[in-house]
DNA sequence: CCCAATCCATAGGCATTAACTATAGAATAT
DNA sequence: ATATTCTATAGTTAATGCCTATGGATTGGG
């Protein structure tokens, strides 16, 4: 069964005949009366009494009508239907995220993308770089947020941000009193590290092994939260990303801008080498963008370069 | 757009790849890039990304899919779906009764064939022969059961029963003492006949010429229902159908049967001459042999040949 | 790092099939 | 009765889908 088929049928069966229908479906007779003799067989069912004058719907022929127009209905609405769809937003999108930036800025970015794009499905994958970039490769996600570096040649990339780190004290502790620090108050004081999976933790390290600071390691974790805590009871002191300090609304520590070399991370969306994002996409890489501004805006009161301690009005 | 356009793009997208979906759709694998490219240029949208191994659908390759699958399942299922209308009497039935028989046996027929094809539609038209005939001619009913003679070329009939006609008289009428009537009653009295536009009418009227009988026509009127009034109010006698009588609970007139040549009429279906009757349509000419055989059998007691002036038990 | 395998696109020939012309047979309208 | 209209058939042409061969590109394995 062919498309053209019906149409013929459906011709037929609105003008009453056989060569009024070739007319308007600009063919010679001959050709449409074959198609429909094609069709009546592959149905095994006559479709058309063939009368002198007309031709008149069999009851299998009154029964394919609503069918084939319903059918037809649905082929010649699917371009404008696409068109629909894609300018409406509708549609899947598989993002990730990884574990030290989704906590952040994924629930503002995901009430802006459902307010921008109501119909469209998201799924979001949190996870460590290393298997993010496997999905991507992999095609199960489409796009992930992450953090330089990422070196594999199959991986596109465009910069979203930067993000300080800054330093997580306790807001009884000795560093608090100054209203800036720098690189050196790190040396040989308790730290709280982020556990080396996370390329935030190795970011962290080799930023102090390039500058030959070694903290003293008092405790490696797996969570940024967890390193909030431990910090929040004096345990020893951290890096922060600053997105983590822009949302942090326990007021349990205290943040300070590191002063001079600032260490940052560069966030970035990555995608793969050989693929056109579409369109929600490309959408969802202006959004993080936009999520991460609003947060600067509005969440950080950096009136003489320091980070507010206390997160107010939340 | 053809069918097996989109054929092919539900095989590679399930597949993941044109190679593979070629195998699946047993043709090569250009021939199946072709179609896909086709089909691309048709929608003005890029369908697949090709990247080196696999083959991934883009947003409108996306948003195509469901639309391609429900247009192939809703194909696919009007070889069946044709079969299981015409199997449940799903469909549409036009017929046309004229007007000396809808009343008696319409309601009667309309119940068993609902209960019957209870998804049916039907559309039931009530006319004069003449109007039947060329509603016929004109295929806007499919069937009708009038009453013989019938001499169109056109025309196919088949009968259905014959309906005797039968004298009714006012319940103080000196023809009610006797349990049985002759033609020769008929002579010179006062006579309430049924217009001859009817063909009822006319059959009566024809029957009396025949028997060079004239009776003193003091009415001439459309209905039936009129002919009982008068009748029952004494203004004269009358001939009727039996299946009248069969469905008259008014217990106004008395009615007898004649004596000997009994008039009747004949109850036919007749349909175009060229077309075969639909399922729905055979169906319907047994179901009003049935309901007419039902009266015969619950409504006409008829004991000693005579015709029970009262019905009971209604 | 190279080689083999795989994938998709293109080109060109073949074959199928849809379309066309011409016409016949039947039915209808004038 | 004649002319017109309708559908089906036959035979031919044209289109188009399909095939084989091949090339460029990528990938996976040794």
């Amino acid at each position: 069964m062919e498309l053209h088929q019906l149409r013929y049928f459906v011709a037929v069966a609105d003008s009453g005949g056989f060569s009024k229908a070739a007319r308007i479906c600009f063919v010679a007779q001959p050709s449409l009366s074959q198609q429909i003799i094609k069709l009546e067989k592959e149905l095994g069912q006559r479709l058309f009494e063939r009368l002198g004058r007309t031709s008149v719907l069999t009851e299998a022929g009154r029964a394919l009508l609503p069918r084939a127009r319903l059918i037809l209905k649905e082929a010649g609405d699917i371009k404008s239907g696409i068109s629909d769809d894609l300018g409406s937003g509708a549609g899947q999108l598989s993002v990730g995220l990884i574990p030290t930036i989704a906590p952040y800025i994924l629930p503002g970015v995901l009430k802006r993308f459902y307010e921008s794009f109501p119909k469209a499905r998201i799924s979001v994958n949190e996870n460590l770089t290393e298997r993010l970039i496997k999905s991507i490769i992999g095609l199960e996600i489409e796009l992930a947020v992450m953090s330089l570096p990422i070196e594999d040649k199959l991986i596109r990339m465009e910069p979203l941000f930067e993000d300080p780190l800054v330093l997580a004290i306790s807001p009884v502790h000795e560093l608090a009193k100054s209203e800036h620090v720098t690189i050196e108050d790190l040396r040989g004081i308790p730290f709280i590290a982020l556990d080396e999976e996370h390329c935030l933790g190795e970011q962290i390290n080799n930023f102090c092994y390039e500058r030959q600071i070694n903290p003293d390691i008092v405790c490696r974790t797996w969570n940024l939260s967890t390193i909030q805590h431990c910090v929040s009871f004096g345990s020893g002191v951290s890096l922060v990303p600053k997105m983590l300090v822009m949302t942090d609304v326990s007021n349990k520590c205290v943040y300070r801008p590191i002063k001079g070399q600032s260490p940052k991370r560069t966030v970035v969306a990555a995608w793969h080498r050989d693929r056109k994002l579409s369109k929600l996409a490309a959408e969802f890489i202006q959004i993080v963008k936009d999520e991460y501004a609003y947060l600067l805006e509005t969440r950080s009161y950096e009136g003489s370069g320091n980070v507010s301690p206390i997160i107010a009005n939340f």
